[in-house]
DNA sequence: TTGCTTATGCAATATGGTTGCATTAAGCGA
DNA sequence: TCGCTTAATGCAACCATATTGCATAAGCAA
């Protein structure tokens, strides 16, 4: 006889279940953890980062192909977005609040592969040729991280 | 008792050849074929579209391996640009020879995969946080072609 | 022309991502 | 609160792209 939480206590969950819901999803946990993983990564991250730290939780492990769909849903759903980086690897991110209009640069180092965001304007919108839509776009800027700099000195 | 081409008559293959071998490497039936194919494209090619376009020509086939080796080789050398496409896929350009700066934009079209070279200027080159080196960049237009928006008027 | 070394072919493997189908569980209406 | 419906998950098989190991072939310098 247990009782299912409907509703978070804590408010930051509470926000992401209401955006799953929102976005006419069913909220599941799968769904809120991943969301809930995205928000607070520092970086964009990929399936193999996403398996490593679900299983590092001390919670109920997820299927590979779980973490697959429901990365995919999020970004259907508009609640992340999904780009491949330099490697040719799709890397997830937390969706902005709607404003930010998720234009902002990423740095790969070509050393170690890290991925490092920058805090620069967005370049301008792009004028298209005559037929052309636009949808999006990424600055995806290669270079050295400090570390990796400093290792071949 | 076969006499061995060293230098083509032709002077696009020429040129290929000569860089080739200024790159320090040796000049095979391989690279000049590939070099020369990236040159004459009109867009990134992946591993597919030029194992096709090998496929089509009544000339000797080659291993798909070799291909990867051979375009690997080439993007070491300086001589073909390498770089993962929306799809996570890498796409081989040939690298102008020195100047363009190989920052030109590109549009994938959500629709229909294909890839559009924009004639716009490159957006200028970033300033990095301290300690970061430059290594260049890709600024990648996601958007729809016209046949596709077309397509769903 | 020979010999050293690099490039290639082929088979096996790795990695990242997808599909089909049976089972579970979210949400809804009774 | 209970059951029903449908969406989401787990698992196994599969696919596409890319890489590795090793034996053989070919470039090219002497
Ligand atoms: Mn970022
Ligand atoms: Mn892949
Ligand atoms: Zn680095
Ligand atoms: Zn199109």
């Amino acid at each position: 006889m247990r009782r299912l939480m409907k509703h978070s206590t804590d408010p930051r969950i509470a926000m992401i279940e209401a955006a799953i819901r929102n976005a006419g999803g069913r909220v599941t946990a799968s769904r809120v953890r991943l969301l809930d993983l995205l928000q607070s990564a520092r970086e964009p991250l990929c399936q193999t980062d996403i398996e490593n730290l679900i299983e590092s939780e001390p919670l109920p492990a997820m299927d590979r192909v779980t973490i697959y769909r429901v990365l995919d849903w999020l970004t259907e759903a508009g609640l992340a977005h999904k780009a491949a980086d330099g490697r040719g690897v799709f890397r997830f991110t937390a969706a902005k609040p709607e404003g930010q209009h998720e234009q902002h640069a990423h740095l790969r180092c070509t050393g170690c592969g890290g991925t490092f965001c920058l805090d620069m304007a967005p370049p301008p919108r792009p004028v298209l040729p005559r037929g052309f839509r636009f949808g999006g776009m990424a600055l995806d800027i290669r270079g050295e991280c400090p570390r990796c700099v400093g290792a071949h000195a």
